[in-house]
Formats: structure tokens, sequence, C-alpha cells
DNA sequence: ACATTATAGAGTCTTATAGTCTTTGATTAA
DNA sequence: TTAATCAAAGACTATAAGACTCTATAATGT
């Protein structure tokens, strides 16, 4: 069980993106270089997070990618949701009803780390990156 | 990202082992039947837990698995580490030092996890499932 | 000896991840 | 209005991991 590399991928964009903080969008060949990653893959990852709201597009000269409004308060949760999917890390097929206690307990250790990964967002990201 | 069916099975088997706390190993074959699994996958489980020593094994005639001494103490956590390995969920190869935001937030929160994985015991679950 | 049961390894099948290639569509600059 | 520039979408391939199966070997009790 592992993070997937387009997680990894992601992450480092949105932060790359947060950094830069230039008005003007850029472009996924630029993105994708500071990474050693092929520009039509990355645009594919970038395509989930558009999707998800968290950064917004436009295409032509001059296009590219950049942040939307409120990126400040975006999670690291939200962005491996925008990739992973929302879907439960244990899934056991069967549902043995409400006493069932190893998908309780499961569930409640996958929550713990999703409140940490709620708790930190972009902004604190680079804050104490730079 | 998902936990693998092998976890399930293993996660369920000592559970299965606890509960039944019978003097007399139990084979294999019984322990599929109860998980709709066929037995010779679930060996391979087994001879993992064997290999971190939460369960013994007796060959021949009457024998099969139950836990060892100390059973009671065994987490969640050790249960998914045997199979899932103990490497860390979020790996980007690079290493670039401790200034590294990213991989601090990722390893921390899924440390966040892995102390309730390891609060949450055997000998709890069995007191909550009977 | 013989039946029973775990262990080990190779081998197969399926699914998910990682990535490429190509086409289309939007936007801008000339 | 045309050409260049860029994102979006989809089909496609390749590699790796997961989920098994089969067979042979070793240990143990009767
Ligand atoms: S006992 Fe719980 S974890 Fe196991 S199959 Fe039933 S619902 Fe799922
Ligand atoms: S910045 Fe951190 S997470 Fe990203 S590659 Fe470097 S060490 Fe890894």
């Amino acid at each position: 069980m592992k993070y997937s590399k387009a997680t990894n991928y992601a992450l480092h964009t949105m932060l790359n993106l947060a950094m830069s903080n230039s008005s003007k969008p850029i472009g996924v060949q630029t993105l994708a270089e500071q990474q050693n990653v092929s520009p039509t893959y990355l645009s594919k990852i970038l395509t989930k997070l558009v999707k998800e709201g968290m950064v917004s597009s436009v295409s032509g000269a001059n296009g590219g990618y950049s942040l939307t409004k409120g990126w400040e308060s975006i999670s690291f949760l939200d962005i491996i949701f925008a990739i992973e999917g929302k879907s439960s890390l244990f899934e056991c097929g069967l549902d043995h009803g409400p006493h069932c206690q190893i998908q309780k307990v499961m569930l409640e250790s996958e929550e713990k780390m999703e409140e940490e990964l709620r708790r930190q967002t972009l902004a604190g990201l680079v804050q104490t990156s730079k």
C-alpha cells in the first residue's frame, strides 16, 4: 500500500504553483520540467485538480495553470483525495453491521490521518518552505 | 491506495484464532472456510504471521496454527506491518533534507494513523467482539 | 509405513499504475 | 484570418503489484 506517484506529482505541482505566485498562469511544460515528468502525463493530473476546482486553466498562447481563489486553505487531504479518490483504505466487501470492530478500528485510525492532512494547508506549506 | 486483501484475511484470521481460544491448534482448512478463501493462499499469509512470531504452527496430524504467548498485546499495526511491510506510505525517492515540508506532513499524518493502530490490541478486539 | 498438515517455490491470471501518442478545441499574437 | 501555442480527452501500451493456483517437500502424529 503506497501513495501513487501521481499524488506525489500533484503535491509538488501545487507547491510550485503556490510558491511562484505570479499573476500569469504557468504552462504544463514548465511545471513538468521542475519534476522530471512528461508534460502530457502531468497534464492528466492537472486536469483532475482543475475538476476539483483547486486549479484554473486557460488555453492558448500564454495560457497555463494557476491556483484558484482561496488556494491558501486547500489542504493536503484535498489534493490527495483529488488524485487517489475519496474511498476508504479498508474495504472488506461485506457489511456485518455496526458491531464489527475490525472495520471500526480501521476506519477510525484512517480518520486520524485524515484529520492531520486536513489541518495542513497549502498556505502553511508555503510559509514553512521558503 | 488500498489495503491488500491479504491484510483483510490476516486480521480476520487473527480474530478467529483469538476468539476460538482452544488449546489445540486450528488447521488452515478450517480457518479458510470461515472467510471463503483458498487454504493454500491463506497458508502463505499465515506463514508471514508465523515469521513475525505472532502465530505458531505445528505440522502433521492434528497440527495447525495457534496464537503465541502474549497474543493479547498484539496490535492491529503489528498485523498490518507483517503483511504490508513496514515502509512508509509516502516515498518521493529523492531526499531534499530536513527542511522538506511535504515529507514532514505526509509522515506525521501517517504516524497519527499508526499511533491509533498501535493502541488497538487483539485483546481489545476480542473483548468488544463477543 | 502412512495419513495429515505446514512450508516453499514456481507459475498464472487479473488489475492498477504509469506513461505515451494523437486528435480536438480554445486562445492569442501577428 | 492564419499560425502558433496551449489545455483536454481518449485510445493505447507497458510495467508492476496483487491475488491467487499447483506441485513438491518436509515435519509430525497414529
Ligand atoms: S467482520 Fe467486519 S471487517 Fe470482517 S467482513 Fe464483516 S464487516 Fe467486514
Ligand atoms: S521536496 Fe521533499 S517530497 Fe519533494 S522530492 Fe524533495 S524530499 Fe521528496
